[in-house]
DNA sequence: ACATTAAGTGATT
DNA sequence: AATCACTTAATGT
């Protein structure tokens, strides 16, 4: 990634190139492969992460390793949620998988503070980012109180197809179920009624939408 | 050929 | 909707 395709990358956030400079010069790429861990719960952050490609999982985990799905980043989105995590020197709150090849544009966060003064549009982004974060995990509180698994499970199947751009899923029954938080034979048997109604077929490993 | 892992299913709570 | 117990199917060594 050079640096030029990186500024008109931050360019497309509204931000003045200044600021854009700024971020160019004092961050550094994070590459992540599918399925990296890049936090867990009680790590310090390294920086506050960009989203330049790719999809990251973000969860969060009880002492027992039980995860609760909360949302995902995607490209052009950026962890403000991670601020907290620096400014009050608290250690992450959440666990972050990339759910496939991810780059990473990720800034100290000692910078942020100053350009959350200095620049508006900065500012404006990390408040946008923050509500924005927020309201995706409203929507999975919501779907988790009122939305039954069937409605829960064609939800994730078609945020799937949304967020990857494809039919195709590479996912086991198993992954599924925990991250809509339920169990490997309820999702399968879910599944199976979806493949009879036409609207998915099955393999292993992979789930095609129609 | 054998072991391992993913998926399918009936019965029970 | 979850869990158990068991079967069947696919894949790796």
């Amino acid at each position: 990634m050079d640096k030029e395709s990186l500024k008109v990358q931050f360019a497309q956030l509204g931000f003045v190139s200044g600021l854009i400079d700024e971020i160019v010069n004092v961050g550094k790429i994070v590459n992540l492969k599918a399925d990296e861990l890049l936090i867990s719960p009680g790590e310090k952050a390294i920086g506050m992460p960009f989203v330049l490609s790719g999809n990251l999982r973000i969860m969060r985990e009880d002492d027992l390793g039980n995860e609760i799905f909360l949302y995902y980043l995607e490209g052009g989105d950026a962890c403000a949620m991670s601020i907290s995590c620096c400014l009050g020197t608290q250690l992450s709150q959440f666990k972050a998988v990339s759910e496939d090849d991810c780059q990473l544009w990720v800034v100290p966060m000692t910078y942020i503070d100053e350009w959350m003064g200095r620049y508006f549009s900065f500012r404006k982004f990390i408040i946008d980012s923050y509500q924005s974060r927020f309201d995706e995990m409203l929507d999975t509180i919501d779907s988790i109180a009122f939305m039954n698994m069937d409605e829960r499970l064609m939800k994730f199947l078609l945020d799937k197809k949304q967020s990857s751009g494809s039919y195709i899923i590479h996912k086991t029954h198993e992954q599924i179920a925990r991250e809509l938080n339920s169990s490997r034979v309820v999702i399968s048997r879910l599944l199976k009624k979806l493949e009879r109604e036409d609207k998915i077929e099955l393999y292993r490993n992979r789930i095609e939408l129609l």
